[in-house]
RNA sequence: GCGCCAAUAGCUCAGUCGGAUAGAGCAACUGCCUUCUAAGCAGUAGGUCGUAGGUUCGAUUCCUACUUGGCGUACCA
């Protein structure tokens, strides 16, 4: 269970006292109407009309009033009592609106996130809760490219998220190192190559075999007997081939070496590698297993089928008729092995939203098994990443490359730091500059909701103006330099304390209440699984906080009292910024 | 054919539980750098929320049909 907000605490306090009011008001005045209708609560779409909003509306009929003039009866009503909260009720029309009093709130807040620091706008609401997301699992036979990027910027988030609302988190990498696609690659190196390394080419590894995969495709075209002879080399691989198993090795060795370096510098990391090599003949035994107790069944040929028609998924063969494995057997056999290796309550499968169907497969499978953890499978599902002229497609060579990407961000950041003559205050200026690009990426990737199809404007996404990550690491590595300002200058300002009635301008009211909204923020990205709402709301502070710090000076406020308590305000506002980024992915830059 | 998903400004995207005048960014145009970093701030212009019905005091939001697009519907992965 989830501790209420300091928000949602008012809120709630506010929406029970209306409440009441509302039926001793009804009982005066219409007599016994039974249960009302429950109390509506909202956010105001501007500030000037309160901070919380009650519609009336519904409760027109039965006190036989318009809503303004319940409105108005109301608010004289709760006026009269003694002891109603601090605040300040506005009618405006049909709703009762409450200005709250954002002075004590801030003070709460202050003391909160001074108190938590890191941890502030965590729970423990999945406290006992053991999640293994399983994200990224690409091929070995190519590099990374932009859909990879999406499904590790949503991994890692999710993760982070997850961790945030107190799950003990397992961030699991299936490697796909096996099959005729991978056997593609080492044909055409075999045929093409004369030999080259990695070493020898001075080629990244995943590169160096991508081009061979792509060189197959080349020669498929010409040559019809292309697919047999992977197919052929694929089942010399089965059968222990000494040869293909050597190449096999080395190769895969090349493409990990690649990847591993890509994730390193992307800062994406894992907890656990799954190899399909060993785990591919897996789930045969456990469809055979259900079979014999009669959850699946053979057709004459020896296939093996599961019946799914009532739950509207259609009859599905698990088992080869020649008794081989499928993608989807040995997803039932890993799913489980998975769960013995480290007894889950949930796992959470990254993957795109083209496997919708097997997915749902899958889990309906694995329950039929009688695995009553398979109840708690979620297929995270996204969209393609796609292009302004069309889909990604490897053939027309218009994939966008993983590697390639974040190094010409890096270079566009760099040149931004340099054209600005600030290479000399921002620490290591190639690492500020791959932390720009990264934010940037990560930032872009999540802003969208990820169940959506997205469109990668590669022009678009090189900007760093607008509502992009560098915009938000810019609010940091401004805040950070006012605050080292702050204590060089003027130390003993710090000692005047912290007033909270001083902060009375509506921007600083609106950004009291949006710090103390995040917990909420990060509540509702971790049951919906939706880092999105965590983007968006990174967006709503930047672009509050950067008016208020334009509009009004900090460091050269009027008195020292109120420097002192803007201070205060502006550190929140960073801590909270920290805390979020580290939710998305953002590195937070203390200069740019 | 059947199933799942989407459709909001020229473009890319937000839009809370059905609620007040539907919001950002980019692109266009206008101001603002002796100023806590202009990767910024403020403003102008830009909308039949795909179409048609329905439910409701009230619909971008819920329901139905249709149109358009994407994906799936393999003894591929």
């Amino acid at each position: 269970m989830r501790i209420q907000t300091m928000l949602e605490n008012i809120r709630d306090t506010w929406k029970s006292l209306i409440e009441e009011e509302l039926a001793l008001y009804a009982a005066e005045k219409v007599g016994d109407v039974g249960p009302l209708p429950p109390l509506v609560a909202q956010t105001p779409p501007k500030p000037e009309l309160g901070d919380l909003a009650f519609p009336l509306f519904a409760y027109a009929k039965i006190f036989h009033l318009g809503p303004p003039a319940l409105a108005q009866s109301l608010k004289e009503r709760i006026e009269k009592r003694a002891g109603h909260p601090a605040g300040q009720i506005l009618i405006s029309g049909p709703y009762l609106n409450v200005k709250i009093d954002t002075a004590s709130l801030a003070t709460a807040l202050a003391a909160k996130i001074g108190e938590e620091q890191d941890r502030y706008g965590t729970n423990d609401s999945l406290g006992s809760k053991r999640i293994t997301i399983e994200f990224s699992c690409p091929n070995t036979n190519k590099p990374l490219h932009l859909g990879h990027m999406r499904n590790d910027s949503l991994g890692m988030s999710m993760a982070a998220i997850l961790a945030a609302n107190g799950a003990t988190v397992r961030k699991v990498n299936l490697i796909n190192n096996r099959g005729v696609h991978i056997c593609k690659s080492m044909l055409a190196y075999q045929k093409f190559s004369e030999g080259e390394t990695p070493e020898s080419s001075g080629i990244k590894g995943d590169h160096l075999v991508g081009n061979y995969y792509v060189k197959f495709a080349q020669w498929a075209k010409e040559d019809p007997t292309a697919e047999a002879q992977a197919q052929a080399m694929l089942k010399a691989w089965e059968e222990g081939d000494s040869e293909v198993l050597e190449l096999w090795q080395r190769m895969n060795d090349w493409t990990m070496a690649g990847l591993y370096e890509s994730y390193e510098s992307m800062g994406i990391s894992f907890d656990a590698f799954y190899w399909e090599s060993e785990t591919y003949k897996y789930g045969k035994d456990e469809i055979l297993k259900g079979l014999e107790n009669g959850v699946f069944y053979r057709e004459e040929d020896g296939s093996v089928w599961v019946d799914l028609t009532r739950d509207k998924l259609d009859k599905k063969v698990l088992l080869r008729s020649d008794g081989t494995s499928l993608y989807i057997t040995q997803d039932v056999g890993t799913a489980i092995m998975r769960h013995k290796d480290w007894p889950f309550d949930a796992h959470i499968y990254v993957v795109g939203s083209e496997q919708q169907y097997h997915f749902k497969v899958l889990f309906r499978t694995l329950q039929l098994l009688g695995y009553s953890w398979a109840e708690n499978l979620h297929h995270l599902s996204y969209g393609m990443v796609n292009l302004p002229e069309g889909k990604m497609k490897s053939r027309e060579g218009t994939v966008v490359d993983a590697d390639e990407l974040l190094s010409s961000l890096s270079a566009l950041a760099e040149e931004e730091i340099r054209s600005k003559g600030r290479e000399g205050e921002v620490g290591d200026l190639r690492e500020t500059s791959r932390a720009i690009a990264l934010g940037a990426l990560n930032y872009y990737l999540l802003q969208v909701t990820s169940s959506k199809d997205m469109i990668f404007n590669p022009a678009e996404s090189i900007s760093f103006n607008g509502n992009t990550g560098p915009y938000l690491q810019y609010m940091g590595a401004r805040i950070s330099s006012m605050l080292a300002k702050f204590h060089s200058e003027s130390p003993e300002v710090e000692a005047l304390g912290f007033d909270a009635s001083l902060l009375s301008l509506s921007d600083e009211r609106e950004l009291v209440k949006l710090l103390a909204r995040y917990p909420e923020v990060v509540a509702k990205a971790g049951d919906q699984y939706d880092p999105s709402l965590v983007t968006a709301y990174l967006y709503e502070l930047s672009k509050l906080f950067s008016r208020y710090y334009h509009d009004n000076p900090v460091l050269k406020a009027p008195s020292p009292e109120l420097v002192r308590s803007r201070i205060e305000l502006v550190r929140m506002v960073n801590q909270v910024l920290k805390n979020a980024f580290a939710l998305v992915g953002i590195p937070y830059l203390a200069s740019m």
